[in-house]
DNA sequence: GAAACAGGTCACCAGGTCAG
DNA sequence: CTGACCTGGTGACCTGTTTC
């Protein structure tokens, strides 16, 4: 993946501690982040640009870009990164090459003054507040880490940190993609309701699809926040801009040449964290849809991907566009796995939405809406509202990429997964400070990936054929019938299982 | 159905080893049963507090976690558990906060003396030695397990980390469920009379449940001491609160690293082994079962879980109550693996069972008495004469799996297979061999989005034809009642499955 | 037929190393 | 100190098994 790191702008070499960075920058964090003593203040006013050429001239102002950038100790992401943030990757990768052409075609009329994004971005927030180069903080920052940044004074509530707002992002929401890219419709043809052939992909017509449900785990989409420059003012629609310290990083705090004088980035640390907490516990739910259920997530899983990838290819600058609203949605534990989606006429249902309680405790809605504006033909649109796949039912294999839907198993509850959290405490002792805080937070952050697509013949031959499938199994039946029972009884094993 | 990892809280990947985990708990538990030696000292003295963000801080306390919600490997098996499983576990979890909370409560006045348990618990045996927050140890656990949990004074006898005893935990105990809870009551929805009266649930006056319509096949249910705080004190009469280690675990015992040093949790750990495992041995046998049938008991069973997952959500502390019997089996290690039942009226075949080949060393011979006192009409009474199926499920070491089994032949088999497995080589080990396995999947990877869809024809079609699919049940129905029961024995395997 | 679970695979990451 | 490289571990995904 070409990503680039975010704090020096070299290749990265990977995600580490909540942000894609080169393995100097990775080092440099690890090694600073228990010993900050051995950073010495900055004598430039906290106000050094770090790059690739600098980044070892003022190490108050690298360590303190990388807490701006996202990473944090809480904020590590281990094992392989899934499907989703694989495709949060490409949108956001996507996202950033609009805005980036976009925004180079508006300079020309007036720099100050952003151009009203499309109307898929409004939802996210505003664009920048934040100068171009800078992050804001992400919410997965802990409060040491906000701390660093520019607060002093903040005196960390208690033990229970964390959860509150961090968390909330990746987690709990879900996304609602809505694509509009004519290029894709144009590859496929809208489909047929019974058969997908091989449109399968066109969205749009796709009314099955349409309302794919599927929402992506909660941890494995990189906070909205930070795939954008500025964080998604939804999740935080009370304090804009405000982003609550975790008490993760107290132990920083001390510590106060991180600290920048430049009032922007000074942060508002009231006790707002409950507000936080449950502000993101609303679930959605709203999902109904039923009927299809895991099948169509994969599908739609997979259908994404595929979109933003080949969108990708086309036309370098894709007009994918995200938008994350926050639903309430209902706390019912109970299956929402439900897909649904509209097509363009039709519009969101917000039936759909209905459901939304706030009551649930996490759960954001996230809409993702891709535009392929090389085609304008027929632009159509697929909402569709994701929900955390769960289980691996999909059987793809390795393949890097492919983000083999998997099926979710369409547990209802797919919503209610983050709220826990808050236990955390940490531990101990020892000066850890992963422990508690944030952790929820963090979730992944990050950027743009690409990666390449796999590809499943077979499935691909199913799909043409419009499912045909296979059938072997019969053999398994049979023994079903001949063994009518089978007892185990494991003498010592208390356990049985039935 | 949301279930959140009781390990980290995140949000769980399904049912693993005995609790409901995500794929990260899953993997790092298998990881690590077997491969203590990687689990260092815990630094904060063993009283982390494990989330979704630290979790991957110490080992030693996740390991701990794992094995303090229930997790064992001797209780696992391989394929899909059936729902009694899940349902006794998420009882006893529910067992467990109630009596934690009770505890909590009841400390006040005095902790020596605990609060008369409920009725139905009485049996069970006192309520709750546990703290809150930390749960008793279940009763699938092994002795090692129990070990890990504070002790570290075990020695463990030699090298062979699994075989032991382990088994022991594992059968005996047969439950009847009494639930009480009202809101279980309204969350099921009536049943049907054939099946089960849909008061069936209804627990309250459960005079019978008083007699559970289904009663679980006695391995399947979970050791009444483990269930609760307290371990069920009929298996361990002459020493109360004392738990007793499984040997199963005792290659783990070694390793200290485990245990913390909260002196609560310390368990007794004389050896107790034989007396337990004499106990855990016990057999019930009784079960009569009734008219209904198998489908009806898979209706119940539906309905139970699903009333139990309810509950569970709504209220962290169920008012579920499960009392537990010890019945008396005949210790016949015969093995018999014939099945043999009557059943009132239809019987089972025997033929079908026939495949079973007592083969397996030790049978035990349980008789599961199950009565649905909503219905009341004819009970029927089901012997099953269990005889180990085969014995490779049992012990199977960590892999009973075997792949190399795969397929082939019909399953009859399969009963034999896992005995094996110990074998598991690993593959590989080497190196990497590995596999270029996958191959053949992958295409290339390209491009074209058709090409990324895979298979899973059913469920394109599924998604095309944009329903849902659903409800064959009566198949599966049809088999259920073909089947009168499966009972694994497996010598070792503590694990049996229905 | 499809869901769900144990176990395997291997993409990935935190850390440790140690020349530079 | 820095950061390329290595190592141990992690966990998303997959395979095969078993239940529904
Ligand atoms: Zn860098
Ligand atoms: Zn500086
Ligand atoms: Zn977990
Ligand atoms: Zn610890």
């Amino acid at each position: 993946m070409n990503q680039t790191c975010k704090v020096c702008g070299e290749p990265a070499a990977g995600f580490h501690f909540g942000a894609f960075t080169c393995e100097g920058c990775k080092s440099f964090f690890g090694r600073s982040y228990n010993n900050l003593s051995s950073i010495s203040e900055c004598k430039n006013n906290g106000e050094c640009v770090i790059n690739k050429k600098n980044r070892t001239a003022c190490k108050a102002c690298r360590l303190r870009k990388c807490l701006l950038v996202g990473m944090s100790k809480s904020g590590s992401r281990y094992g392989r990164r899934s499907n989703w943030f694989k495709i949060h990757c490409l949108l956001q990768e996507q996202q950033q090459q609009a805005a980036a052409a976009a925004a180079a075609h508006n300079n020309h009329n007036s720099q100050k003054t952003p151009p009203p994004p499309p109307a898929t971005l409004a939802m996210l927030g505003h664009p920048g507040v934040y100068p171009p180069g800078l992050y804001p903080p992400r919410p997965n920052c802990t409060k040491e880490e906000l701390m660093l940044l520019g607060l002093d004074d903040y005196k960390h509530p208690a033990a229970s940190p964390s959860v509150s707002s961090p968390d909330s992002h990746n987690s709990d929401s879900s996304i609602d993609v809505n694509v509009r890219s004519n290029t894709l419709l144009r590859l496929g043809k809208p489909m047929d309701a019974n058969s997908m052939s091989k449109d399968l992909f066109l969205p749009l017509p796709f009314p099955g699809l349409s309302s794919l449900p599927v929402m992506p785990p909660p941890g494995f989409i990189p906070p909205s926040h930070l795939l954008f420059p500025g964080y998604h003012p939804a999740l935080y629609p009370h304090h804009q801009g405000l982003l609550k310290p975790a008490a993760e990083h107290q132990h920083l705090l001390s510590n106060s040449h991180l600290a920048n004088n430049n009032s922007r980035y000074a942060l508002n640390h009231n006790n707002n964290n409950h507000i936080n907490s449950i502000s993101n516990n609303n679930n959605l739910n709203n999902n109904h849809i039923q009927n299809n259920t895991k099948a169509a997530e994969e599908l739609t899983k997979r259908f994404y991907l595929d979109a933003v990838l080949k969108s990708q290819q086309r036309s370098p600058v894709a007009t994918t566009t995200v938008t994350t609203t926050t639903y309430t949605t209902t706390p019912t534990p109970m299956h929402s796995d439900s897909i649904s989606s509209t097509k363009k006429d039709h519009h969101v249902d917000d039936d759909q939405r209905q459901d939304d309680h706030p009551t649930s405790p996490h759960d954001h809605h996230t809409r993702i809406e891709t535009e392929d504006e090389s085609v304008d033909g027929e632009s159509e649109e697929l909402v569709v509202a994701m929900t955390p796949p769960r289980s691996p039912r999909t059987n793809m294999q390795d393949d890097p990429i492919d983000l083999s839907m998997k099926t979710g198993s369409s547990h209802s509850s797919k919503s209610s997964i983050a709220s826990i959290d808050d236990n955390r405490h940490l531990s101990g002792g020892e000066s850890d400070a992963h422990s508690e805080d944030n952790d929820d937070d963090d979730e992944t952050t990050t950027t743009t990936i690409t990666t390449t697509i796999q590809k499943r013949p077979q499935f691909v031959a199913a799909v043409a054929n419009n499912i045909s499938e296979d059938e072997e199994e019969t053999e398994y039946e049979r023994d079903m019938k001949r063994m009518k029972m089978q007892v185990t009884t494991t003498p010592l094993d208390l356990t049985t299982r039935v």
